[in-house]
DNA sequence: CGGTTGATTTGGATCGATCCAAGGCAGGAA
DNA sequence: TTCCTGCCTTGGATCGATCCAAATCAACCG
């Protein structure tokens, strides 16, 4: 009958909310108080071991979770991340990475928070307002460019943060997760080179600092490793009208066998660009792109392939430990990640 | 060094948070109670003219931003919903919706929290916990499909939701918003129709009620209006492989010089194939994808367009005013909105 | 000029958890 | 026996806002 009520059998839904427990009803249940309760969740080794037992079957039988507002409220933590969404098309990836990163949050009680803003200063804008009213414990912060000054904007806040991608310039006092662009477009350069190809041209994005800058570094370097001239450069947007004519600048040199691209986007203008000319991809002339998109997996083209879960898992693990330390002095972290080259059909594997 | 010394002239970190307002110091500083403050935010009718612009007056002062975790604990309601972030590559919609609905969201002082899950039932063992802990208001769901126990479990509990996507059974009794497929793939029909051809095949998901049905059900009805023969059918999975070969099998007859297809992956293996075959995409056979992915754009494909601004904003606003409503015996609402066919080269534009 | 009305303002309790300090209760030393 | 010292356990205040009810105040009426 009536567990809780005096009189009335009917549930009265008055104070205590009807079907949600809370740490006095389970300390209720279980005959202790609320105080012994909180114990068993978070310090059980205060809790004599019969007590914390008794106190854990009273939870599982109410089904107790702890109340997270209530717990923020006093800890001024929340376990909550922002992440701002973007609204250009970007890589490509960024939903392989937001699954990877909520999955990787979810892993230690965190959770993700999403915002948008348009452009970098409207994303500071908005720091004070995610920080102070939702209080969000810190931020994760995607595509670092030279000259970002989110960063440093969080850092004369205090409030922390890790970026999915290396600052640029010299600044960036903070913990952050990269993936090695260089080592990809090397691991692809040399690809090709075992392949036998001798002239490799490169599809890059316009020249400045940053991950164009990097990736067309590791095509250089495995260039000049295998005593071969690295200057068939050509530069584009990521777009495919541009990436076309890029792409036809350099094949206008015969000798041109093989191109590294600096992402998917240029790597299927070039693609196009060459079937169209009448060249067979794959055959008669080899492309990498970067990022492994989904399109790349669609049409057959080899890639440089970001290892997205483990860098999801990086950023989570660095801001996390930066936030329950109780104070950390130590230097910021940085993960470097080596990416992977997926070859498909376009750089002859079929 | 003792972190906590009294003595120390730096920011100590003591019970008072140092930079952030309350209610209390914006009181204190405007010269009323902490209630006058809170009735100035929330009930302005209740409050004075000259003392609201006085309380106002503090709040601009001292940058006050109302903490919500301290409201949601006193008022039961987070201004949080939840979304699940998918593992499986899906339409390639998904971060542009992702970006609108947060957008929508924060227009109507909400936020957006994701969630993973390995398939419906992990979802469904989710809701609690989120629900609970973490006190989601709501839930936006994507991807309904027949069979979708999603909502009737929610519906059971009283947990608020709304769907991206009609329910495919009888069932549903909560508001939703959904894309009519149909009458992009009719439109399409149409256009192409306009254009001359007579023979126009279907390229498809395997049949089923649901998302692949109703878009087939569009290209009967214009084939069946223009009295034109609605059977040059193939279908495949979303696959480029397997879809190949069903392009291949339509494309054998030569009297078809167009397709509809569910999907742009679909349209882009048909595109493959028939430039493979020698033929010359968007003049001896045009084609129509659908969803106007990333990959539609780059590649020229013409596609339907999926209206995603207006279906977030529309899931924002239903489930917005399903809880901000007093209490709502109305039925649920439901809103369809029509798609927009984008013409590129694919289907003879060019 | 006291009493009533309605508009403003305030006080105190409360949401559900955690902080800190104080209270029981053992067993061992004196 | 009495006191002390560790273990466990409990009380009460607190985080920052909102709920409800009560208190204040002005104006207005007979």
């Amino acid at each position: 009958m009536a567990p809780t009520a005096a009189t009335d059998p009917a549930p009265r839904g008055d104070t205590p909310a009807p079907g949600r427990a809370t740490l006095g009803s389970v300390a209720a249940r279980a005959g202790v108080s609320p105080q012994t309760v909180s114990n068993v969740l978070n310090a059980p080794h205060l809790v004599r071991a019969d007590t914390a037992e008794r106190v854990r079957a009273a939870v599982r039988d109410l089904g107790y979770r702890p109340h997270r507002a209530a717990r923020q409220l006093r800890t001024h933590r929340s376990h909550v991340l922002g992440l701002r969404v973007e609204a250009t098309p970007g890589d490509g990836i960024f939903d392989r990475f937001l699954h990877a990163l909520t999955d990787a949050a979810a892993e230690r009680d965190y959770r993700v928070m999403l915002y948008t803003a348009r452009g970098d200063d409207a994303e500071i804008a908005a720091y004070a307002e995610l920080y102070d009213r939702w209080d969000l414990d810190g931020f994760v912060l995607t595509s670092t460019h030279p000259g970002d000054r989110r960063t440093s904007h969080l850092a004369e806040r205090g409030i922390p943060c890790v970026t999915f991608g290396r600052p640029w310039d010299s600044s960036g006092h903070h913990p952050w997760v990269d993936v090695d662009g260089a080592a990809g477009t090397r691991e692809a350069t040399e690809h090709l080179l075992a392949a036998g190809h001798r002239r490799i041209g490169f599809l890059g994005w316009p020249q400045g600092p940053g991950v164009g800058d990097d990736r067309h570094a590791g095509w250089t370097a495995a260039m000049r490793d295998a005593g071969l001239a690295a200057d068939a450069v050509a530069r584009s947007q990521n777009d495919l009208t541009e990436g076309r004519a890029a792409a036809a600048s350099l094949l206008a040199d015969p000798a041109i066998t093989a191109l590294v691209c600096v992402s998917d986007v240029l790597a299927l203008s070039a693609l196009t660009e060459i079937t169209t000319a009448g060249r067979r991809a794959g055959t008669d002339v080899a492309v990498v792109g970067f990022d492994d998109t989904d399109v790349a997996q669609m049409v057959g083209l080899s890639s440089v392939h970001q290892p997205l879960d483990q860098v999801a898992s990086a950023c989570i693990r660095l801001i996390t430990d930066l936030l329950d330390s109780p104070t950390t002095p130590d230097p910021p972290r940085r993960v470097l990640l080596p990416p992977r080259l997926v070859v498909r059909t376009s750089s002859g594997s079929g």
